[in-house]
DNA sequence: TCGATAAGTCGAACCGGTTCGACAGGTTGT
DNA sequence: ACAACCTGTCGAACCGGTTCGACTTATCGA
């Protein structure tokens, strides 16, 4: 392989002359620049990563920390996840993907042995067992959601609470008087997804102020048992008019649902989720939503790190924590209430005929 | 950050020693290698991947090539990207992740400056431009995917001609005499994915085969294009019982669609899809279907990769084009024919009433 | 005209590992 | 008793870049 050496002596000048003339870190006759150059394409060259790394302690990879977790809902994930890949690739860096399940000992072992200049956390729990050993590393750290304690790194995530007022302040102008919010289960909360909890207790008291009812559930992650969930649910509050989703699982197992008990929205029922544009896309959901902006979340994790790790911010800058205002984006899912005709049990659900494998019956 | 030489001074050895004893690539005494850990424990000691790939010409990481394109359905992209992640882990190896949509360079400077000793390809196209490059790259590459020519390194793919097969004998065996399948974008063919020939040819051969009629049509990959290409299909081969879908968006779409048009699967409609069960999952999809086994590939990928890298198969042992045989995954979507009821136009789509949203009028 | 300054180049040292050859000391075989 | 061998350790060289200090030559100001 061609190293620099190579170059240098193919164009007639020092290894030194070689390494300034490629970097510009020093002045070089414009004559020589192009020698270097020159022989630089001939020859095909290309710096070795692992000796520039060991040369200036930089790498030019970011390390991006996402952990598949059976209890998160995946193609959300992968939003957040394409937006980190493309702003780094814009700012000139490359992507270290770790999706191991002990992000503990994966964060030391790409920090610890200088794999990576910064790293983004994805997935942050409220008490969450990386932050200690990312606060410890030398690297800056960006991180996507709220944890407790955000000291030491820069965080960003949606304003949960504001995304839980503007869901029921929307209804509840509309005048609705009895609404239902489907959040997360109960084990993402307990593993410390704080957000589940910022944005249905701003629910809760905006519904104690406007003097409207708020039922609160957790719902599953996975189908088909989140839309077992959702068929329990209206059947246990079948006065209410509205439902209010934070649960990407309970949005795309809705139309079905929905489909099954002969019910439509707005007609029927209002219905406001908290997810991507791109999601609503893919998964062809009707619902007025409250963006939640991952591939901007991701954007801005990234800039602030690049920025960190190449100094334009320094370690005594203070640390940002900031919160995109969520957006509620109109699909025409509400109206003002109608009382909701109960449907039979026994007729709901009502699936095609035929024979029904085991893996779909709900 | 503490270096091999402070821990072989902790230790009262050499340099070389130390090194020794935490590689074991020669022998040291019980007692020497003790003291060495030792150190290397208390001190917090973790090699510099940086020196190590210099010195060793290894650098324990993947380049992983994925492409997010418009055109391809992302969450069906999520499961290679996590099969491949999950088995590198396995085997100790760390995933760079290019999602750049220049795919030549950024081969080329992965591979080039030395930051991976391998490289797995998804998406690959018949006449893949990252080929040329990878077979000049000193790297060996897998491929999850199959082009024209396969020299020069390892393939795994689904068995495309025997998935088309065996849709058609499915349905044909069931009494089907008028089928519609439903592939990719038109697009996805130019830019060169060959499968998508693979599966509707063989399918076209065995429907002539069978006496089957079969109607082949590409639909959108987008929503709520494929939506509105499902209903026009519909209406133009009222007389069709069997509809087989080689594209993820269609089978996401397909519920609403049939909900609009009040059909269901297997009454009035035979459905058979191509996807994968972690997919049907995630969408909620009761259709039967072809499973396309993402994370076998991506693990099978990686797994010949690494004994590529690790020399447990030389350059000059053969190279392997592996198809993994498709199993039909019974999900109770398709019966004998009947006669499908046409729905008068003017009823279908049945929206729900109220104001809809330009964005999901169709 | 002379010293100060700047531009351009070079050699050497350095980053932090690994690996080769040499060698001391102990064991074995004859 | 001596050669042959093995074990364990060390020093030095090397991987391929970058960077520092020193040196030469040209340029400028006083």
């Amino acid at each position: 392989m061609v190293n620099i050496g190579d170059v240098a002596r193919a164009a007639g000048v020092a290894r030194s002359t070689a390494s300034y003339a490629m970097t510009g870190k020093r002045a070089v006759s414009d004559e020589v620049r192009e020698r270097v150059r020159q022989a630089a394409r001939e020859l095909g060259y290309t710096p070795n990563a692992g000796a520039r790394a060991l040369a200036t302690s930089r790498s030019n990879v970011i390390g991006l920390l996402a952990q598949f977790l059976p209890d998160e809902f995946a193609p959300a994930m992968l939003q957040y996840i394409q937006g980190v890949a493309d702003t780094a690739r814009d700012l000139g860096y490359d992507i270290l993907l770790s999706s191991d399940a002990d992000g503990q000992s994966a964060l030391k072992r790409i920090t610890d042995s200088r794999m990576v200049d910064g790293v983004v956390l994805l997935n942050v729990a409220e008490d969450d067992d990386r932050l200690p050993i990312l606060r410890a590393a030398p690297q800056p750290g960006a991180l996507v959601g709220l944890p407790g304690d955000c000291t030491g790194v820069d965080v960003f995530d949606l304003d949960f609470e504001e995304a839980g007022r503007a869901m029921v302040e929307h209804l509840a102008d509309l005048g609705h008087r009895e609404l239902i919010l489907v959040s997360q289960p109960e084990h993402v909360i307990e593993r410390g997804g704080a957000y589940v909890w910022r944005l249905q207790n701003a629910a809760k008291e905006t519904a104690a102020a406007r003097g409207v009812a708020l039922h609160t559930v957790f719902g599953s992650s996975t189908q088909p048992d989140i839309g077992r969930d959702l068929h329990a649910l209206l059947d246990a509050h079948p006065t209410a008019t509205g439902l209010l989703l934070n649960n990407e699982a309970a949005a795309a197992a809705l139309p079905t649902v929905l489909h099954d008990r002969h019910l439509s929205a707005p007609a029927d029922l209002s219905v406001v989720g908290r997810y991507s544009d791109e999601f609503a896309r893919t998964f062809s959901l009707p619902y007025t939503s409250i963006e939640s902006a991952p591939d901007r979340l991701g954007r801005m994790a990234v800039r602030q790190l690049v920025r960190r790790i190449e100094k334009q911010v320094g370690e005594n800058d203070p640390y940002v924590v900031r919160f995109v205002a969520p957006e509620l984006v109109d699909r025409g899912s509400t109206a003002p209430p109608t009382t909701r005709q109960t449907t039979v049990p026994s007729t709901r659900p009502t699936p095609s005929a035929g024979k029904r494998s085991r893996r779909n019956n709900r």
